[in-house]
DNA sequence: TATTGTTATACTCTATAACTATA
DNA sequence: TATAGTTATAGAGTATAACAATA
């Protein structure tokens, strides 16, 4: 919900900084009161996500890579010789959508549509070499750099957990 | 990142049902590898977040409450008196942004703007005796049917662990 | 000069309908 | 007729600049 970027550093510091609290015995500070919000699932869920997907995107700066386009490049090496419509379903990607998506891939050499033999209609997708080489050294940055950072956060067991209980709430709530 | 609605309910079943896998014999069936996409952090947050806000949406079909206009009214009612540059910057909006937003609060006559009279140019908000009614029911709505369902799928215990590990996430990561 | 609320605007994501070419 | 890829388009959500009123 919500949740801006941008505001998002404004709203960061406001909490206990010199200007916030510039006397103890001050009537009404700065800071509001979260008060439920705090417990809130989607509240939070949606700040993390937020967070995530930035700090993604700084770690991935040098390749230009989105989470998006990320996922997208990690599905096709898995699944060779699938078409347009099948990565793009799994993905959640609907398929209108999909074609800009993979316009701007081609055109960075990342992958390539192929006209199935079999069937004329469908675009079977294959990453091509850079794709492939570009894919790996993304996977080297995310892990190093991404999802190392949430180890540092909660500790190796931790960070399995929340990986496995996010899981069950994507797939069964 | 990607992950539509629409398009994951035609992304739920494909995975084991009677098309997906017509024999047990059968050389390619349909469901694709995920591979490492499973176990992206980014990746799992999004569709997990998409998944909340949906079941969010359903439960408070009958108050036609979002989840930001949620928000909205229970960051007022918790901090009343302040204006809406500061409601708005807390929960991560725009200003400019937040301006639809409460308009369409205020003419479903939820919650209100008063001119405060120390500074002229602030709008002062507040809950209207519909508003705070309204949020009250919303409140037993997302308790009993929104936030009981996670409990039924994780328990208590991990109920609480997912929601810490969030909130560390989103403050810190 | 700085700030509050606001307007205008633009860019990204997501969503639906309809076209084309193939089947 | 049905499906794959595509186009066009519309609606959210999010972002920035600039203006009027007030401080």
């Amino acid at each position: 919900m919500t949740v801006s970027k941008t505001a998002e550093k404004s709203s960061e510091k406001p909490a206990d900084t010199a200007k916030g609290r510039k006397d103890a015995a001050e009537a009404q500070p700065e800071a509001l009161q979260l008060g439920e919000l705090s417990e809130q699932l989607g509240y939070i869920l949606k700040r993390a996500q937020l967070k995530v997907f930035e700090n993604f995107l700084r770690c991935m700066a040098s390749l230009q890579l989105t989470p998006a386009q990320f996922s997208v490049l990690l599905l096709v090496e898995k699944n060779p010789g699938r078409n347009q419509t099948e990565i793009a379903s799994t993905l959640g990607i609907l398929r209108p959508n999909f074609v800009a998506m993979l316009d701007n891939l081609e055109s960075r050499d990342l992958c390539a549509r192929i006209r199935s033999t079999n069937d004329r209609r469908s675009h079977i997708l294959v990453l091509t070499d850079k794709g492939k080489a570009v894919l790996a050294r993304a996977k080297k940055l995310v892990a190093t750099k991404h999802e190392a950072r949430l180890n540092d956060l909660l500790g190796q067991a931790n960070r399995e957990a929340l990986i496995a209980m996010l899981s069950k709430v994507a797939n069964e709530f």
